[in-house]
DNA sequence: AGCTAATTGTTTGAGCGTTACCATAGACAT
DNA sequence: ATGTCTATGGTAACGCTCAAACAATTAGCT
C-alpha cells in the first residue's frame, strides 16, 4: 500500500503538507495540491484505514451479530442491514451466533476491542431462554451502543426495533374468527423467545375476547428435535375439525398447507392459514398463503439508523424502542 | 477501553514492561508478570485492534463479497465461511454485491485500504455478463489475496473452489436417460453464468451421447423479469409430455414440481425431477425431491482454508482450484 | 579483595500511517 | 526593526511491539 510517507518521499515535500494537501488545506499552494493529487491519484493512494482508526477511535464498521442467516427472516435483514450501513458509509461485520450464548458472547467480546463502533444483534435463542443478558450489558457498560432487533430484551437499557408481535397476531387471529373458523390452531417453532411469546398471547387474546368461540386454544409447538413435517401430520390427525391456523414462522405455515390439501382439505373454505412468512414461499403455495409481513428491510433499515443517530450523538438522548408496522396480507388461505 | 499506558502508570513501569509482561517474555520477572497480569484482567484490558492491525499490518479479517444472501445456496455459503472463519481466528466483512458490478467494484474498493487481509467472494451476475474482471486484477495486482468460490472466472489467476457443475448435470440426465426418459427438459434461471452454462452444457452432452434420445433439448430461461410460475406453466402447455425435468437452481425444480403435480402428473412414474437444491426445500415437496446436492459446508470451508494457506505463506506456490465434489441424491421424484 | 563479565529486569526509542497543532523561514509592508 | 502574511516543516499522539540501551545485581576469575 501506498503510504503519505511515499509520496512525501517522492515530491520533495513533508509528510504534513502531503496530509493537508489531500484534504485541500487552505494553507497550501494550488500548485503544491495539485502536485500531490496527481501523485496522489497516479499511485492510486488510499489512506490506511487502520492508522484512521487508531486515530480517530472510530472504525466506520458495525458489528451485527445474526442468530442464524439460514432462516430467511434473517437473511433479509442482514441484507437491509447490509445496504444502509453502506449506503451510510459503514462496513459490517457479521458473526452468526447459531443461537448460541457461547457464541454470541464470543463474538461481542472478540469484536470489542476496537474492531467496531457498535453492534446491531437479535439475541440468540439460548440467550433468550437461559435470560442471561449479561455480557450485553457488559458492552453497554463500557459504552459502546447496541441497537436489538425482533428479539430483544426487556430490561436491556438499549434502542431497539420491533413489530408489533402481539398485535400482528392478535389482527390475523381476529380475522379468521371473523370469518366464522371454530378451531384454530396456532403453530409456532420458537415458543421460548419474546416474540414467539408475544405473538402467542395475541392469538391467545383474540380467542378468549371472542365469545361466541366455545374451544380451547391449540398450541403447536415445534420443538429443536422435532420433525416439522410429523409435527403437523399428527395435528390434522389429532384435530380433524382444525378450520384456522396461525403460524409463526416461515415455514410451518406452508407446510401445514400442504399437508391439508394432501388430506382433502378445501383451503381456504374448510381451513384458512396465515403465515407469518415472506414472499420467498408463496411460489410455493397454492392457494397462494395469506401472510403477515414483517417489512424486513424496514426493521434493518430502522435499526442502522438508530445505530448511526446513537454514533452521532453518543451521550445524551434516552434510548429508542421503534417499532415497525405490519401487515396483514389476505391471499389465497383466508375467505 | 483500557489501554497500556494505563495499565503502566498504574503499576508505575513502563509501556513496553507492561506489554512484554502479558507476552510472558523470559526477559521479565514472574513477580512483575504476575502483577501485570492481575491488574490487566482485573480491568479487563484487551489490545486494540486497530492498533495490532497497524503495527502487524494484519488485520485477522476477511472480506466476503456475495452476490445475494436470500439466495440459500449464498446464506449457507456464508454461515460455512462464517463458521470456518470464525474458528481460524478470522472476522469477515460481508459485502453483497447484489449481482452488480458496480458494488462489487465498491467493495472491493473500498476494503482493500488495508481493511481486510483477502477477499472471498463468487462474482456477481452483472460482472460475469460483461465479463469485466479488472477490479479483481487489480485486486491481485496489490498482491491481496483473492479466492472465488462457486461462480469464478478462467482467467483470473487465484485460488478457486468450484463443483464440478458439468459433470453433476451430466450424471443427473443420465441417471434420467437410464429411467428411458424420452422429454427431458432443463430449466435455469442462471443462463449467463459461469455454472449455469456448465450444467447447461453436462445435461446436453448427456443427451448427445446417448444414441436413443431422439428428441431435441429442451432448454427453459427463467430470465430476471419473468415470473418462474408463469414459466413454468407455459413449459407444461408447450411439451406436454416432458418426462424428465433437471433443474439448476434452488426452486424452480420445487415449483415445477408443484405444477406438475397440479396438473396430474403422476411423480416419478410419469415425470422425474432433479434439482440443483438444498434440503432446505424439501419439506415443501411430496413426493420428496431428488437433488444434486452440492456440498455447500464443504465449499465454504475450503475457501476459508485456501484463504488461511495462501496467507501464511503469501508468495510462492501455484494457485489452486479445488472441485468439491457432488452428490446425487434420489428421493421420491425419480424411479 | 578487586576486577571484569555475564545475567537479570527494566526503560528508552523508534516506528506502523495518520492528523492536529505549533514552529519557522522567507517575502513583503510598515 | 517589527509585524504580517504565505507556504511549508516538525512533533506528538493514537496503542502497540520490538530492538537496543541501560542499571543493578550476581558470578567468575586472578
Amino acid at each position: 500500500m501506498v503510504t503519505l510517507k511515499q509520496l512525501a518521499e517522492q515530491l520533495n515535500v513533508s509528510v504534513s503538507t502531503v496530509s493537508k494537501a489531500l484534504h485541500n488545506s487552505e494553507e497550501i499552494s494550488k500548485d503544491t495540491i495539485q502536485r500531490v493529487k496527481e501523485l496522489a491519484k497516479h499511485l492510486n493512494y488510499q489512506p490506511n484505514r487502520m492508522a484512521l482508526s487508531l486515530k480517530s477511535n472510530k472504525t466506520k464498521t458495525l458489528g451485527v451479530i445474526i442468530p442464524n442467516v439460514l432462516n430467511h427472516f434473517f437473511a433479509k435483514a442482514l441484507y437491509a442491514i447490509e445496504m444502509e450501513a453502506t449506503k451510510q458509509g459503514y462496513n459490517i461485520i457479521t458473526c452468526l451466533s447459531n443461537e448460541l450464548l457461547s457464541k454470541e458472547k464470543e463474538s461481542l467480546l472478540l469484536l470489542s476491542n476496537g474492531s467496531v463502533d457498535g453492534f446491531i444483534m437479535s439475541i440468540a435463542e439460548e440467550t433468550q431462554v437461559e435470560n442471561n443478558m449479561e455480557h450485553i450489558s457488559a458492552i453497554l457498560n463500557k459504552d459502546i451502543p447496541v441497537v436489538l432487533f425482533d428479539r430483544v430484551a426487556e430490561d436491556l437499557d438499549c434502542d431497539k426495533v420491533i413489530i408489533d408481535d402481539f398485535g400482528a397476531s392478535y389482527e390475523a387471529t381476529k380475522h379468521l374468527l371473523k370469518e366464522g373458523r371454530k378451531h384454530i390452531v396456532h403453530i409456532s417453532d420458537i415458543d421460548e423467545l419474546s416474540v414467539g411469546k408475544l405473538r402467542k398471547n395475541g392469538y391467545l387474546k383474540a380467542i378468549e375476547e371472542d365469545a361466541n368461540y366455545k374451544n380451547d386454544p391449540i398450541f403447536i409447538n415445534i420443538g429443536k428435535e422435532d420433525d416439522l413435517e410429523v409435527v403437523i401430520d399428527d395435528l390434522f390427525k389429532s384435530h380433524k375439525n382444525v378450520d384456522g391456523i396461525i403460524s409463526s414462522d416461515n415455514t410451518s405455515g406452508v407446510v401445514a398447507q400442504h399437508k391439508a390439501l394432501k388430506l382433502g382439505y378445501n383451503i381456504p373454505e374448510k381451513l384458512s392459514i396465515i403465515g407469518f412468512s415472506d414472499d420467498n414461499v408463496l411460489a410455493f403455495t397454492d392457494p397462494k398463503l395469506s401472510t403477515i409481513s414483517q417489512h424486513t428491510m424496514d426493521i434493518g433499515k430502522a435499526t442502522v439508523e438508530l445505530m448511526i443517530e446513537r454514533l452521532n450523538q453518543k451521550n445524551s438522548t434516552k434510548h429508542e424502542t421503534k417499532t415497525i408496522k405490519t401487515k396483514l396480507i389476505l391471499r389465497g388461505t383466508t375467505k
